[in-house]
DNA sequence: CTTAAAACATGATATTTATCAGGTTTTAAT
DNA sequence: ATTAAAACCTGATAAATATCATGTTTTAAG
């Protein structure tokens, strides 16, 4: 384990890159290194947050629990991502649950370095804001597809996503392996519906599947049903 | 028309407060004012966009076009708010269009000055994160109720937000007039079955129409299907 | 004032998706 | 190795929503 935040690799994808040495060095004094076992909450919705995560290893899903008691998947969130900025900024409780999907390895970073360094560093400052303006265009992305896609549009996107941004093992899996209810969770729908359009899909052979595991068997075919043919 | 933003009341809401009176003046130096009829776009999806706009008068729906051509509106924009600064700030095209409801009146800022003033006045660049901030989790909620909510509970929803956002006129109808198109995108369902679920809503009593006009009748009733009563 | 276009409206029907109910398989703890 | 719980799966059915067809009303242009 590098523990000294100036080496760290993960720093080089987010906005921890536009900081200075001595800001850094800050950081890295009062950082806590912590593991999340798979399962286990970084926080719960509603929590009001001490500072930010940063993503070293593993996978969160960032969601939110609807009225009628089902969890919608907003984002997922992986090396070398921050968890928890937009809520330390607006210094609000955070709107979102962040749960490990696989085991995890963060390093919690104080809410007062963050914003101290806001305050003094404009360079900092443009680089999150450069951040969290692209969160935002996914975000505006998600509500369409949301709106105007099929559930099983929007399973098929979920595959291609998960193999563009995870990619697969040497058999051709998808290196991150998600139950049936997380992808119910992430495409906004009822669990049986995702496992009878997972069954489909294997069918067709768009898909393969083995146990839990589930891999891309014919990426054009996926490409076409989300294009609408 | 007053024409020194320093004395302009609408910068009050928005994240030009937290100019200082030199940046202040370059900004009104360099504005251009502009008036936008109902029906006419400030710019489409895809575009460069050189500057941000900031709403003096009216209201401007921001929408995607999905790939079936239905529009989907993200959120609507009025007097206080400042359009197109996601884009300016993350130097990408626009993945919105802006399409003016009612006549507007705009000011259109240069996107130099306020990259330039987010590289030297971190007060500037934080009020900035603030409002992007604020407008993610808004975002994040919309993804949400997209998912998790029946379309009769998101035209309740609707309703109660153009009631509380946009008021009411002395006959008790909604200050802000949407088409039925309009309502349907941005529920995200199909003009008919919009138009069904607004002469359901009136049969029931829950609102009240007179034309295109729409009031909102019964609140609490709207609210107990909101909340799934 | 006339008229074409756009917006509004409603019925009939098809499609999509959720729900309920009942299974089997897998996982993890004793 | 046994067993309970969780995850997975499938059928039957109901509910929600989209689509198509068609007619009426409103709006805006000439």
């Amino acid at each position: 384990m590098e523990s000294r935040c100036e080496n760290c690799i993960v720093r080089q994808f987010n906005s921890l890159r536009a900081m200075n040495k001595e800001e850094l060095k800050k950081v890295s004094d009062s950082k806590v290194y912590k593991t999340i076992k798979k399962g286990e909450a970084l926080f719960q919705e509603g929590e009001k947050l001490d500072g930010i995560f940063c993503v070293r290893d593993g996978v969160s899903k960032l969601s939110k629990l609807s009225a009628n008691g089902k969890d919608q998947i907003v984002k997922l969130a992986s090396k070398g991502e921050v968890i928890g900025q937009r809520s330390v900024i607006a210094e609000e409780s955070t709107n979102l649950s962040a749960v490990a999907v696989n085991d995890m390895e963060v390093c919690f970073i104080p809410k007062e370095i963050i914003s101290n360094t806001l305050n003094t560093n404009p360079n900092f400052a443009v680089e999150v804001l450069r951040h969290m303006a692209h969160d935002l265009k996914e975000a505006d992305d998600v509500i369409v597809n949301m709106s105007q896609k099929t559930v099983k549009q929007r399973m098929a996107e979920a595959f291609l996503y998960l193999k563009n941004n995870y990619g697969e093992t040497e058999d051709g899996f998808l290196t991150l392996t998600l139950s049936r209810e997380d992808y119910a969770n992430v495409v906004g729908t009822a669990t049986e519906s995702c496992i009878r359009i997972i069954s489909e899909f294997k069918k067709k052979g768009f898909i393969k599947t083995s146990g839990k595991q589930i891999g891309v068997a014919n990426e054009k075919q996926l490409q076409d049903l989300i294009d609408g043919f």
